[in-house]
RNA sequence: GUCCCCUUCGUCUAGAGGCCUAGGACACCUGGUUUUCAUCCAGGCAACAGGGGUUCGACUCCCCUAGGGGACGCCA
């Protein structure tokens, strides 16, 4: 058989660690196998995919090395790679399903659907659609699709059980009482996830699906949709979710996640790469330190461990600094370097801001440096320069980080809107609220403007810094926090 | 709350019933090399979640409990 697998981003945000890690392990199997690795754009939400972010997620999978044989940007046999593109065949899938009698329209309300998940819940029962719309007449039906907003859901049986196949797993049984009856057009005529993947994944020809733990309980889904269309499933491989460090899901809030934070920090991407690998699975030898050519030669489904991995940054680190000393020599060393800190985009960005205060090159590097460094080595005295306390500091610093975290457009502009928002909603001088935050970000009180250093640096370096410069400064104690997130909730705005 | 998944050192992992006195790596600690630092080298600390089975024998198989995680959207 010939195998295919593929990756499936969605384009609303930062190229996510845990796509890579998806990406890597599908491309892996598919490449032991002599088969195809394709890359499909999931932009279902129009609300939330921009192109922006799809243009950052190929740039990342590509600088990674994960080369995928089909995809939007190289086209192939089965596209378009994009679902957006691939609107107007959904309709019809969906218009077989309801033929069938497998779905039906829903007229219900966002408030109404709320109300009764509030309630099941309430109940202790799992929330699930109770079929109001199911069984409506006809000719009601017929006259409501005319001129109201509806959706299409999939009819869910209400008894027996599911039994999903794993291929790490084995035989998962979930009970079909369990399984919400999803929404597979949405009112706004776009395909739901659910819908779009079976249908892509089957039209596509995907033979196995390698994708997060954190999908197995809509599988029934989508073996009920495979069955209800008549059409042969995939094997599923559910790999197990990176976690951080407190054990909860990878997630930006507590550890950097963009692909882009980790080449900012200057990381080779064969250790990123590498570093994945041994998440999760390791060389049959053991042998820690690998390519990606002799993961895909050596790789191993049975070899996946199920117990879902921290992902520790000192390790990576440590793992970075051998292929940097035992892979590169000086003249390699410095073609990598000059590309990573001294290319001609990257200067092109802060030249712009550090001219004026430059009056020799050799002015440059200090005022440049916030861009090459990582965490910087924060003085503390450096952060109450205005005379303000440090728990206070931590106060500012603390809040600026939730605001922050809450921004989608991570520019300039908006982020001067944000500080302002801020020293308004606190009743302070934007200057006082400034002050900690540029030495947190800048690593020292002489710097190039804030908000272009910002933006220049990205969302997850600032927000690292942020945090570091927090724990440098002692820290916020579980006590102070639940204090800070109070006060910070009372804040207008 | 309901359901699902998972469980070996702090962390990543090796382990397919006897090779286990549970191995390696990161981190940490100690010492050596190095005019400093780093690298490098040597050593140390440190785990089978608990309880029942099955078996001559269980880290490994089964059950229960506990703990952790995830899912419960017209997000993916």
């Amino acid at each position: 058989m010939k195998v295919r697998t593929r990756v499936a981003p969605s384009p609303t945000g930062d190229p996510h660690v845990g796509t890579a890690y998806m990406a890597l392990f599908s491309l892996c199997f598919a490449r032991q196998h002599g088969g195809q690795f394709v890359l499909r754009i999931e932009d279902t939400d129009v609300a939330r995919s921009t192109p922006e972010s799809e243009q950052k997620i190929l740039e990342s999978l590509r600088w990674l090395g994960l080369d995928w044989d089909e995809g939007p940007d190289k086209g192939g046999p089965y596209g378009p790679y994009r679902q957006s593109e691939r609107k107007p065949m959904y309709a019809g899938y969906v218009q077989t399903l309801v033929d069938a009698g497998h779905a039906f329209p829903c007229f219900c309300t966002t408030e109404r659907l709320d109300e009764m998940r509030r309630e099941q819940m309430q109940r202790g029962e799992t929330a699930r659609y109770d079929g109001h719309c199911m069984h409506l007449p006809g000719a009601e039906v017929a006259s409501r699709l005319a001129n109201e907003a509806h959706v299409v859901r999939m009819k869910v049986p209400t008894q027996g059980t599911c039994v999903v196949q794993d291929r790490l797993r084995g035989e998962i049984e979930i009970d079909w009482a369990q399984i919400d009856m999803q929404v597979l057009l949405k009112a706004d005529g776009n395909p739901t996830y659910h819908l779009a993947v079976v249908v892509d994944d089957h039209l596509m020809e995907i033979t196995h699906i390698i994708r997060g733990e954190e999908w197995i309980n809509s599988a029934p889904k989508h073996v009920l949709l495979y069955q209800y269309f008549g059409w042969d499933m995939p094997e599923i491989i559910h790999m197990p979710l990176l976690r951080n460090p407190d054990k909860s899901k990878l997630s930006k809030r507590k550890n950097p996640t963009s692909i882009t934070f980790y080449e900012r920090m200057g990381f080779l991407p064969e250790a990123v790469i590498n570093y994945l690998g041994m998440l999760g699975w390791s060389m049959p030898d053991g042998e820690e330190k690998f390519t990606l050519a002799q993961m895909i030669e050596q790789f191993d489904l049975n070899r996946i461990s199920l117990g879902a991995p921290v992902f520790d940054i000192a390790k990576l680190k440590w793992l970075n600094g051998r292929w940097l000393r035992e892979d590169l020599d000086a003249a390699a060393f410095a073609d990598k370097l000059v590309a990573w800190a001294y290319n001609r985009k990257n200067l092109l960005q802060v030249i712009p801001l550090i001219r004026e205060r430059v009056d020799v090159f050799s002015d440059l590097a200090p005022l440049a440096s916030f861009l090459l460094e990582g965490m910087p080595a924060y003085d503390e005295s450096a952060f109450n320069a205005r005379g303000a306390s440090l728990d206070e500091i931590k106060r500012l610093l603390q809040f600026v980080v939730w605001r922050t975290e809450a921004l989608h457009d991570w520019q300039r502009d908006p982020l001067n809107q944000l500080f302002v928002d801020l020293a308004a909603a606190l009743d302070i001088k934007i200057r006082d609220l400034l002050g900690p935050v540029f030495v947190a970000i800048a690593g020292k009180p002489v710097a190039p403007p804030l908000f272009d250093s910002m933006a220049i640096l990205g969302p997850d370096m600032c927000r690292a810094r942020l945090r570091h410069a927090l724990e440098v400064l002692g820290g916020v104690s579980k006590k102070q926090l639940k204090k800070l997130e109070k006060d910070y909730a009372l804040l207008p705005g």
